[in-house]
DNA sequence: GGCTTATTGAGAATAATTACAATGATCCTA
DNA sequence: TAGGATCATTGTAATTATTCTCAATAAGCC
């Protein structure tokens, strides 16, 4: 998969009317470097950013990646509480959905083809084109179910989940 | 489908050592004469409470909606920009997934069983409770992308989808 | 009826969006 | 190809949306 380019960039954003502004760029390509899998917050972003130099503003990271999402370029994601994550919108190879436990904010990722295929179906209906599609799946471990809301310590971990071989898990904030 | 009652309310809370208050149950009672495919934002469901004559703090009415959506009882949607919206989480018959256009926020409710299926094979893969599943499919008009972002008038409406056909349109402010 | 402690309301704190004047990217024209 | 016009974008600050803190209250338990 060729890489996304700041020329590409520029071209879909001119498109549209919009432009290119050297905080687009940098931003694009912070997430372009992220390890597969990582998601950053705005804030994330923010001190991401101020860490290799860059002075942009808050607002204007809020900005530009909620322009990046209806672009199709990221994917905004709700998964435990209190703030949105954000990653790069990859159709493929690694598009993909969450699973998230309620009580103990757990998130695992999966893929599901299927899922996919029912997304693109229903918007060929409207004549409407796809930019992306997000299953998420809220669930409750036994465990949390068990031990209540909300007594769970701080940082405690669904032991359940986990115990059950989940293969990406990740804890948000 | 029997109507969930205040006792089945208190039951499922004090299960779990949490309490029934009026708040809650006047919360519920709103959420469940509301007619099907509306749904509440917490300032919308604080001012339906004021104008029914209830006095319930905005703080309380975010930790309800939260609350009972932890518990299964209503559904967190992320739709249109700016605020979350919550309904009634009926599995059956009316359990439901979104469409989304990113541009002009309209919003269209789709029926899907092979997603819930999905969903439903992937927490038992994990022995997880399935509380809810949301599939949400952000698309953009054809209309909405030619007239550009940010030009749109406040109140446009996404002609397109309309013509198409969508059979349950709703407009988020 | 009294004890324990979850819940409430008020307000502070955090997250996210918006208004507005200054700036600068793109386009047009010479 | 530079110069200027246009208007999208930025940064600052204000506003809105949501969560959290904490003392007072009240639901559930005995």
């Amino acid at each position: 998969m060729p890489p996304y380019t700041a020329a590409a960039l520029k071209a879909e954003l001119n498109e549209k009317g919009w432009r290119l502004t050297p905080q687009r760029e940098t931003i694009l390509k912070i997430f372009q470097n992220l390890p597969k899998g990582n998601h950053l917050s705005a804030e994330d972003l923010h001190h991401e950013l101020r860490k290799q130099g860059h002075s942009i503003s808050l607002s204007t990271v809020y900005r530009t990646v909620k322009l990046m999402s209806r672009m199709g370029i990221l994917r905004e994601l709700e998964l435990a509480e209190g703030h949105k994550h954000y990653e790069l919108n990859t159709m493929s190879p690694h598009h993909h959905h969450h699973m998230v436990c309620v009580q103990c904010n757990l998130t695992m990722e999966f893929d599901n083809d299927t899922v996919f295929k029912q997304a693109l179906k229903q918007t060929e209906k409207y004549g409407l084109q796809l930019i992306d599609c997000q299953l998420t799946i809220y669930t409750i471990c036994p465990e949390a179910l068990r031990r209540g809301y909300p007594g769970l310590p701080e940082n405690w971990v669904c032991n359940k989940a986990i115990a059950q071989g989940a293969d990406l898990p990740s804890r948000d904030k």
